[in-house]
DNA sequence: GTAGTTATTGTAAAAACTTGCAATAAGGAA
DNA sequence: TTCCTTATTGCAAGTTTTTACAATAACTAC
């Protein structure tokens, strides 16, 4: 399915808009499927639009966020990375060396369940990174 | 427990020096108590120890995360904040309205349980942050 | 106490991110 | 098509956070 068709209604429905600057960016996601910073969608979102603007960059993929369309996750390094929304799932980081895994989803269904039970709170559902130490980390 | 005494033999022993700067800002975590930015961690620690600059700041919070003295914690805007360790607890907070409310370390500990278990990591321990929607704004 | 080693700091500059506001252009109506 | 409304963008400037490196000072050994 193309973006346009996937993600104008969407928008609309809300009362945005779609602009070559959002389609870029959408794109650039759904085309690379993995973390990316604000500076790398910058990079590869101007090569199929120029003009763009870092601003603008900043503020569409929070705006995505916002409306569930990206997903946002905090880099090693402490900074903010997004993704494409779609299959759910989360990741475990190691302290040590980086590397990285994910956890799926269905592995914190029955947490957030008793989550929502326990605090009155409704649709508690993040794309968590947790940390710890890898199995090779734990040789050394 | 005076703030020397507890922390300094922790630093010896991992080949680290207290110096009246990590002694400053210690002092204000403990103090204060919650989750602070850097810029309110300046602010305060600045009165105890007026010459300390800000790069300063920065680098002793990450150092006093990384020895597991301090935790760190994304805001509802996305910026780090970091507060002194002890109770282990998380958070749950309304994407609505901000609204926060902290989650018993214990509700986590089977899920935890599982994730060492099913990845192979060890250590696994994150002070999380939940995002959902609050009783009131349910019913907004 | 003094001297030596080097972890830590301050400085200055760069990089990353945010904000206010005027100019632009997307979408709706005629 | 053309006009209108206003969401969205680019620009310029601000703020926050990071970095490189030389100066400092905490700890050790004597
Ligand atoms: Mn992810
Ligand atoms: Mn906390
Ligand atoms: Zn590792
Ligand atoms: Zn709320």
């Amino acid at each position: 399915m193309s973006c346009s068709s996937e993600y104008v209604p969407q928008l609309r429905a809300l009362g945005y808009r779609m602009t070559p600057q959002r389609m870029a960016i959408l794109h650039v996601l759904r085309h690379e499927g993995t973390h990316l910073s604000p500076a790398e969608v910058y990079k590869k979102a101007l090569l199929e639009l120029p003009g763009l603007t870092e601003p603008t960059v900043y503020r569409t993929l929070e705006f995505l966020a916002d409306l569930g369309l990206a997903r946002p996750a905090y880099a090693t390094n402490g900074r903010l990375t997004y993704e494409i929304a779609g299959n759910d799932h989360h990741h475990l980081v190691c302290k040590h060396c980086g590397d990285e895994i994910e956890v799926e989803h269905t592995l914190l269904e029955s947490l957030y369940r008793l989550l929502e039970t326990t605090s009155g709170y409704r649709s508690i559902g993040s794309h968590v990174t947790f940390f710890g130490i890898c199995p090779k980390c734990q040789k050394n």
